[in-house]
DNA sequence: CTTGACCTTCCAGTGAGTGGAACCCCTATG
DNA sequence: CATAGGGGTTCCACTCACTGGAAGGTCAAG
C-alpha cells in the first residue's frame, strides 16, 4: 500500500509518516519506482505512534514504547515507568497552566474592558516590585 | 547599565535579552564600545515581558501588550480581549492535558509493572480498532 | 497524448530561546 | 608592562515535531 492509503488508515498526514521514516521509527519497503510500500505491520505501528503521540508521549518515548511493544519478553515495569514519568510531567504542566489560569482570570475579571485606559492587567504586568 | 545588570534586575538571562532586542521588543542604547546600555525604562519593559511570558502569553501577544502598555490612550477592552483569548487557549490546553491524564492514569493503574510482559498500556496503544 | 492525482526528495520555517565559538574591552595584579 | 579574568559582542547551529512548498517522477483514466 502507498503512503496515501497508509495515511488514511493510520490517520496521520503523509508528511508525518515520511518524517517518522526519516527518524527511523518505521521502515516501509520500497517498490521498483521508489514509492514507499507499507505492510499491515507498518500501518499498525503508525496507529500505535498516533495514539502514543495523542497521549503526549515524546518521539523518544514513542521509540522506546515501540521497542517494548515489539519485544514480547519485555517487563511491563519498563512500560509503566515511562508512562508514570510522562504522567508526572503532564501533572506538572496542568498545575502550571492552572496557576496561569487563576492569575489571568482574576486579572480579566477585574478589568473593565471598556474604552477607558485604566487596566489592572497592564498595571499588574508593569508593577515595579 | 550593562546587559549583566539588566539581566539581574529583570530576572531574564542575558541571552534572552539579546534575543528580545533582535526581534525588536526592546531597543537599548549602545555606548562607544558597542556595549548595550540599558535605561530604567528598558529594565522595566524586560520585567513586564518576563511577567507576561510567565503567564504564557506568546511573544506576539507580548509585543501587543507592550504597545498597549506604552499607549496611555489605549482602551482597556483591547488588553482584556488579548487576555481573554489567551485564557481560553490555556483552558483548552488544560482540558487536553486532563484528558491525557485520565487515560494515562487509568492505564498506569491497570498495569502490574512487574517483570511479566503483559501490559495494558501497550495493549491499548496497539489495539486494532 | 494529456491531464490530474499521486508520489519522490530536498530546503526552509515554525517558537522561544539556548549553547558555543571566536573575538573585543576593562580592570587588577605580578 | 604583560597578562589573566570576567565582562561584553556577533554569528551560527541546535532544540521539537512537524509543516509548507518547489521541482520533478509515476500512473490510471479519458
Amino acid at each position: 500500500m502507498n503512503i496515501g492509503e497508509a495515511a488514511e488508515k493510520s490517520g496521520l498526514p503523509a508528511k508525518t509518516i515520511r518524517y517518522y521514516e526519516d527518524i527511523g521509527l518505521i521502515k516501509p519497503l520500497r517498490d521498483t519506482t521508489g514509492y514507499r510500500s507499507f505492510r499491515e505491520s507498518d500501518t499498525h505501528k503508525l496507529m500505535f505512534l498516533g495514539r502514543a503521540r495523542a497521549l503526549g508521549f515524546t518521539i523518544e518515548d514513542c521509540r522506546n514504547l515501540l521497542a517494548l511493544w515489539e519485544d514480547t519478553d519485555r517487563a511491563s515495569a519498563d512500560v509503566r515507568a515511562i508512562a508514570k514519568d510522562h504522567l508526572r510531567e503532564i501533572e506538572v504542566k496542568i498545575a502550571d497552566l492552572q496557576s496561569m489560569q487563576r492569575t489571568l482570570s482574576d486579572l480579566v475579571r477585574n478589568c473593565a474592558g471598556d474604552d477607558r485606559p485604566d487596566c489592572p492587567i497592564l498595571s499588574q504586568l508593569g508593577d515595579v516590585p
